[in-house]
DNA sequence: TCAAGATTGATGCAGGTGCATTTAGTGCGG
DNA sequence: CCGCACTAAATGCACCTGCATCAATCTTGA
């Protein structure tokens, strides 16, 4: 044993963690540089117009949206109130239980919605679509989605895929 | 045209954004619970620590470190200033040049560095290494890296991939 | 040589995040 | 019906981050 000897995470491993931390943190960097500079505000608040416009009738419980989004409570109450201070959404009264609420998107809500998707697209093409054929990236796809289902995750369904859109 | 359209960023790209994005998170946040949980700092003290430890004489220019590191100045100050606050670092002057000064690594750093290691590896391994074959990692490696030198990038030359341990 | 500009590092401020706790309401078991 | 455990959502607090700016020093070029 010595220079042959297994290590516990292997060079492979480690520098695929190293490069999914990189690489992930400068496209993400990149995209949401983007998209300020189009002047829209975070790309959390896309995911959220997305999520509630999606909903049955614009509108989603707070807990839900909390799943879908895998974001802690407390980061969805503060998401929520400001959707809500820029009217983009409006929080409405649940009669069938009154501790929560539904959270409707506003008409202002789904036009940002849309004008944003102009904008996203476009810096997903940019940072990630001009750089990689499709069958790549549904190679690339399959690898991450081996590391995803990890720590007890029944979480994040990863819906059907089109549906950023 | 209509159902066959292609779309600017294709359904694929888009679906790997999503994913690279998802299962980042998720493995960042799971490995950084299990340095937690084991009464760990955050990742970031460990790479600032590596550097320097990696470093000719323990010891770094503050903005030789940011560049190693990616971080923004300012993140940069801040994290020297808890290093030092923890004795893991020391700040000494630089003769050559007043304005800047060489952040020294500590008997105690260097010991948190290789005691983190132990947590840390674990960590890769059982949310990276278990769930891809050194070969499935290679892959991935070679897929990201060529998402990752996307917007004007001389940066992170991402040095030869042992170098985290 | 000296003023203009660039570079190093720190910091005040506004806002975001994590954690723990609080408030309010539900629903079950006795 | 009441108490108790549970869930929904909000919030106080400490800390972290991003941005802009500052002060100090270095470098350049007329």
């Amino acid at each position: 044993m010595g220079a042959m000897m297994k290590r516990k995470p292997s060079t492979e491993a480690t520098a695929a963690w190293i490069r999914l931390m990189r690489v992930q943190s400068r496209v993400l960097a990149a995209v949401e540089q983007d998209l300020k500079k189009a002047g829209f505000p975070p790309l959390a608040w896309y995911d959220a117009l997305l999520e509630l416009s999606r909903a049955p009738s614009g509108e989603l419980r707070p807990v839900e949206l909390e799943k879908q989004m895998l974001l802690p409570q407390y980061a969805t109450s503060r998401l929520i109130d400001r959707l809500v201070d820029e009217g983009l959404a409006a929080r409405r009264e649940c009669k069938v239980d009154k501790r929560g609420q539904f959270v409707e998107i506003t008409d202002a809500g789904r036009e940002l919605q849309k004008k944003m998707w102009q904008a996203y697209s476009a810096a997903i093409e940019k940072h990630v679509g001009s750089k990689l054929s499709d069958a790549d990236a549904v190679k690339l796809c399959g690898l991450l989605d081996r590391l995803g289902c990890s720590c007890g995750e029944a979480l994040a369904p990863v819906r059907d895929v089109a549906s950023v859109r």
